[in-house]
DNA sequence: ATTTAGATCCTCT
DNA sequence: GAGGATCTAAATG
């Protein structure tokens, strides 16, 4: 089979659009044992850099921990938050620019048996369902913020199928940004029972599709 | 079904 | 020292 990998032109295309364009992608994650993990994109949020209130990189921040936001286009940028958990962004714009596109929700589609494990408990529909969730299915953390998702042997995002209808609302948790938190920059497929936040909102389908 | 509280610690001021 | 791009379990209607 022909290696999908999506390289470093795709990425650059800035927030908004590569939000929209990473909406069917498939996730890649290989584990140290060669356990390969993936899944379909479902839900994503963009990060409009300097400007944004939301972001991290909000009036030019440049610190030790967004450092990363700052690299090239197609850069994981992985950030620990609320004293626990890990949430997995992917650089978007130019070197020096720190847009990011944060990924919240995937549809597992390989290696389930590898993230039950990790995610003892949860029922499968939630085993990705949310940015956190997702990076603890996955064994995101510290150690992948930085990697080139262009040439990284353990992350990567992959060309999928066809372009799933989109759907937008607010992001999620960002209440503080002021006008920011209004703007429509959260981007989900329409009908996807693996999207986070309230079972319904997003769909009908979500309802019969629960459980194990 | 929906709401609330607590967990838990890294990062920046 | 304060607070966070969250999640889960427990309490409540």
């Amino acid at each position: 089979m022909p290696e999908a990998r999506l390289a470093r032109v795709f990425f650059a295309s800035g927030a908004v659009p590569l939000a929209v364009a990473l909406l069917g992608k498939r996730l890649v994650r290989v584990l140290g044992d060669g356990t390969r993990l993936a899944g379909i994109i479902v839900e994503v949020e963009a990060y409009l850099g300097v400007k944004d209130r939301a972001s991290h990189a909000f009036g030019g921040r440049r610190t030790a921990r967004n450092e990363s936001m700052y690299a090239a286009p197609g850069t994981a940028y992985v950030y620990f938050t609320y004293g626990m958990h890990w949430c997995f962004n992917v650089v978007c714009a130019v070197e020096g620019v720190p847009e990011a596109v944060l990924i919240r929700a995937i549809e597992p589609i390989e290696g389930i048996e590898a993230m039950r494990a990790a995610r003892v408990g949860a029922r499968d529909l939630d085993l990705c369902r949310g940015p956190a969730r997702l990076c603890k299915a996955l064994a995101i953390d510290r150690s992948l913020d930085r990697e080139d998702l262009t040439s990284s042997p353990r992350l990567w995002i992959e060309d999928a199928a066809a372009a799933p209808r989109v759907m937008r609302t607010a992001r999620i948790g960002v209440g503080y940004s002021g006008a920011w938190a209004k703007r429509r920059l959260r981007f989900l497929v329409r009908g996807s029972a693996f999207v986070s936040g309230r079972s319904g909102t997003n769909s009908r389908l979500s309802r019969g599709a629960r459980g194990r």
